[in-house]
DNA sequence: AAAACCCGCAACCGCCATCGC
DNA sequence: AGCGATGGCGGTTGCGGGTTT
C-alpha cells in the first residue's frame, strides 16, 4: 500500500457528539478496498452521505481526500520529472501557491502531491538562497509572469531554488547561464526540455 | 549499535465559497 | 436574506523510514 505500514497503525477515532466514533489517522486496506468498490459501484460525490451508505466511519472529507490523492485509477505513480519539475516551478511562478490550478494542468499529479514536493524539495532551497542573482530571479520570473509556458527556459532565468549552491555556473558577465542540479548533474534547460 | 536528527508524505485542520432549502 | 450542509483549497502536523553522528 503506502508503505507506511497502515495496516496497523493506531488509527484514531473521535466522539464528537451524534457523530460518534469518527475514524481517524491513517487508512487500512480494508477501509481502501471498501471506498475503491463503493465509488466503482455508485461513483463519486456527496461524499459525507457516500461515507455512511458505504458503511466507512469516516467523514466525506476523509473519503474525498483518500479517494482524490491516493486511490483514483488515473493517478499517475513515481518520481516527478524534469519536465513535471520545471512545469511546477513555472506554473508557481505564475500563479503562486495554486496547487489544484497547478494540479489541473499535470494530469495524474494531485494537488497535495504537488504541494508537497515544491515544499520539500524547492521552496527549501529557496530559504536557502539569498544571492543576488536568486533575487534577480525571482523578479524577473515575475515580471514575466504573463508570458508563454517556456519564458523561463527562453528568457535562460534561473530557478535558483533548484541549485545546490546559488552561484551562477559562468563567468562571462554577459549572458549567465544557469544550471538545474538534477540527477546529481548539471543540466541547462533546454536539456531538461528535450529530456 | 544506537541515539539523534532529517526528510518525505499521507492525512488533518481551518477557512471560504457555493448551493439548496 | 439567512442558514446549514457540502465541497474545495492551502497550510500544517505527525509518523515512519532513512541518514548521520
Amino acid at each position: 500500500m503506502d508503505g507506511k505500514g497502515n495496516s496497523n497503525m493506531s488509527n484514531k477515532s473521535v466522539n464528537s457528539g451524534e457523530e460518534a466514533d469518527v475514524r481517524k489517522g491513517p487508512w487500512t486496506m480494508e477501509e481502501d478496498l471498501i471506498l475503491v468498490n463503493y465509488i466503482g459501484n455508485h461513483g463519486e460525490g456527496v461524499w459525507n452521505s457516500l461515507a455512511r451508505s458505504a458503511g466507512l466511519k469516516r467523514t466525506g472529507k476523509s473519503c474525498r481526500l483518500r479517494w482524490l490523492n491516493y486511490l483514483r485509477p488515473d493517478l499517475r505513480r513515481g518520481n516527478i520529472t524534469a519536465q513535471e519539475q520545471l512545469l511546477i516551478m513555472e506554473l508557481q511562478a505564475r500563479w503562486g501557491n495554486r496547487w489544484s490550478k497547478i494540479a489541473r494542468q499535470m494530469p495524474g499529479r494531485t494537488d497535495n502531491e504537488i504541494k508537497n514536493y515544491w515544499r520539500t524539495r524547492i521552496q527549501k532551497r529557496v530559504k536557502q538562497s539569498d544571492s543576488p542573482q536568486f533575487q534577480n530571479a525571482i523578479l524577473i520570473d515575475e515580471a514575466n509572469s504573463s508570458t508563454s509556458q517556456t519564458h523561463i527556459a527562453d528568457a535562460g532565468i534561473v530557478q535558483p531554488s533548484l541549485l545546490d549552491e546559488p552561484t551562477i555556473m559562468n563567468t562571462d558577465g554577459i549572458e549567465p547561464q544557469f544550471f538545474i542540479d538534477f540527477n546529481d548533474n548539471f543540466w541547462t534547460f533546454e536539456e531538461l526540455w528535450s529530456m
